[in-house]
DNA sequence: CGGATGCCTGTAATCGCTTTCTCATATCCG
DNA sequence: CGGATATGAGAAAGCGATTACAGGCATCCG
């Protein structure tokens, strides 16, 4: 930085008012600077800047596993309108296990994240405790509850797997499964297989123990589970699932065994991931625009940063795509 | 610091000692030290240190794109790797666009980064001016160049793409196509398609432009890319594709379309993409053990810093996985 | 025409750590 | 037992920016 200020015989002080786009600089100064910054190639520390600022541009987001589409769509997304508002994304994956995402925050905290974009709203104490005594605000999302104290942006898991059980029904589906995510420490998992009980129960039905598998959002590990429910001795004849790789796993295992969906068995996924609409049956699915969900989630980061006002909890729409691998109960 | 310092009733450089594993420090000191530590939840100043030690324990990543699952695959690896050794993993992404690329690069930059890893080796001068500039490292991913002067870890593109056309050709296939990425600014799937034409000349076999669709990285356009090279009046028996997700545009455009693969027409992919073992036809394709090769770029990056000898070209292993979609050419 | 005002720029302290000296103490050996 | 050698710990100088604070110089107005 001194050497832009010598070559544009000005102050140090000048130089850093120019970047940082504030205060007085007379024109002609400011193209002087602009000008030896440009020939010196000089790239000002990120490092130096936050440390006697107090505040950096790098924003931390905490995954649970990138390796799964609709979060890399949702990063790729992050990423792209951070970077376009002068920011630097750090990611980090929890692996849905609340211990290493205290331990990915306190990594961020480290580097001096400005803010901390998190998914749901099951976080441990430490991690809350943490990101409060370091002053660092945090969204999160996949999530709506704007009863709670914590900015989110998402929408309600179980309202919203409500929806899909209410179409199902109108098509006179009364056996009903669930192949959904692992409810350990996952709230979004939770929630999805909380509102399919509830709209079941809400019209007299039951969705008992059995007829619920919980498995990882893995084709593989899908596929298992819904052989597994088709091959029981009252297979359902709607299989709700947490998401939309738990459909894809169900749309391939009927495709290789022989299962006819929609004429035997209804299949519904949740995110409306880009294959859903090509696969044969195509999927009947809740589509979750992923890349807004994120971006707005970047926005009230931003917001609450610059202590502009904002609303602490947006709800983002989702909706239900009506595909081919739903139709009409069978009739036995 | 201080604060930690004064708990443990020494001074800041021996907490920076016991913080850094080096120098002398009497065990019961360290204890102190540590205890204080704890006690006052002390995060220490990512900023503060790469300011004062001129390094820093963050790695940049340039991806093309997050949203493909096959760079989210290694992005996921790369990071879990970097965070069990301390260090921190900046993302950018370039669009295939080396430009942008630099760009990415020069943020990297400012945030101190201590290595890059980059896809390809096809990048900008300013970019090589500037990371050499800054005397930052870097590692070309995905490709395989020992006689060129930049680390790399990865394979030959052309070499690894010849080995499924010599598969095809022992199968009795004549009349060839192929599905490839956009080839601007993209070495790796330049490489590819001219692994392809080169290998099928050396067979006396042609590869004419009009057999060659570039399209991107998505199954939308690899249908349609597919439907076209299907719809001509002489259709190819053999489709290579660039890469899985454009087998998939294809397998699963055949399934729309009533084609019949491997019967009329066999189907290659490249990467073995989780999903190819799924799909009816499962995918005949070639496997790259991405999150292998991803680990080896960051190894060979934290050698490179700590100034380790590490060979600066790594060859990973691939292998052609032979699945439904490959079978004999059809007998006219 | 003098002083107030506003615009622009410079000086220097500071941010939280690392690291080089420097020095005190403990250990060792002949 | 004395001096050389390790070992352990502190003092203080930066690292490269930001940001009060101060001050110079036009301009303006009474």
């Amino acid at each position: 930085m001194a050497d832009v200020a010598a070559a544009a015989q000005v102050s140090t002080a000048t130089v850093s008012r120019v970047l940082n786009k504030a205060d007085y600089v007379k024109p002609a100064t400011r193209k002087a600077v602009e000008e030896a910054i440009a020939a010196l190639g000089y790239i000002p520390s990120g490092a130096a800047r936050s440390l006697s600022s107090r505040s950096s541009r790098i924003i931390g987001a905490i995954i649970p596993s990138i390796d799964n589409s609709i979060f890399a769509a949702g990063v790729e997304a992050l990423q792209t309108h951070l970077s376009e508002r002068g920011y630097h994304l750090l990611i980090g994956s929890s692996n849905y296990d609340p211990e290493e995402e205290y331990q990915v925050c306190r990594s961020f905290l480290e580097q001096h994240a400005a803010g901390v974009i998190m998914m749901g709203e099951t976080h441990s104490p430490d991690c809350l405790a943490v990101l409060e005594r370091y002053a660092t605000p945090f969204v999160n999302t996949g999530v709506y509850s704007p009863d709670r104290p914590y900015p989110c942006v998402g929408f309600d898991n179980a309202g919203v797997a409500a929806t899909a059980v209410r179409y199902l029904l109108q098509l006179g589906h009364e056996r009903f499964a669930m192949i959904a995510g692992i409810t350990t420490d996952n709230d979004r998992a939770i929630g999805r297989l909380r509102g399919v009980r509830a709209e079941l129960a809400a019209n007299g039905l039951e969705l008992p123990d059995e007829r619920v598998l919980e498995c990882r959002y893995d084709i593989a590990e899908s596929r298992a589970a819904f052989r597994t429910l088709m091959r029981r001795a009252e297979p359902p004849t709607a299989v709700l699932c947490g998401n939309d790789v738990q459909g894809f796993g169900a749309i391939l295992e009927a495709q290789h065994s022989g299962i006819r969906i929609p004429e035997e068995v209804s299949v519904v996924g949740f995110d409306d991931l880009v294959l859903s609409r090509h696969l044969k049956p195509s999927l009947t699915t809740i589509r979750v625009p992923t890349q807004e969900m994120w971006c707005r989630a970047a926005d009230m980061l931003l917001a609450l940063l610059s202590g502009k006002d904002t609303p602490r909890a947006l709800e983002i729409e989702t909706s239900l795509i009506v595909r081919e691998s739903t139709g009409p109960a069978p009739t036995r």
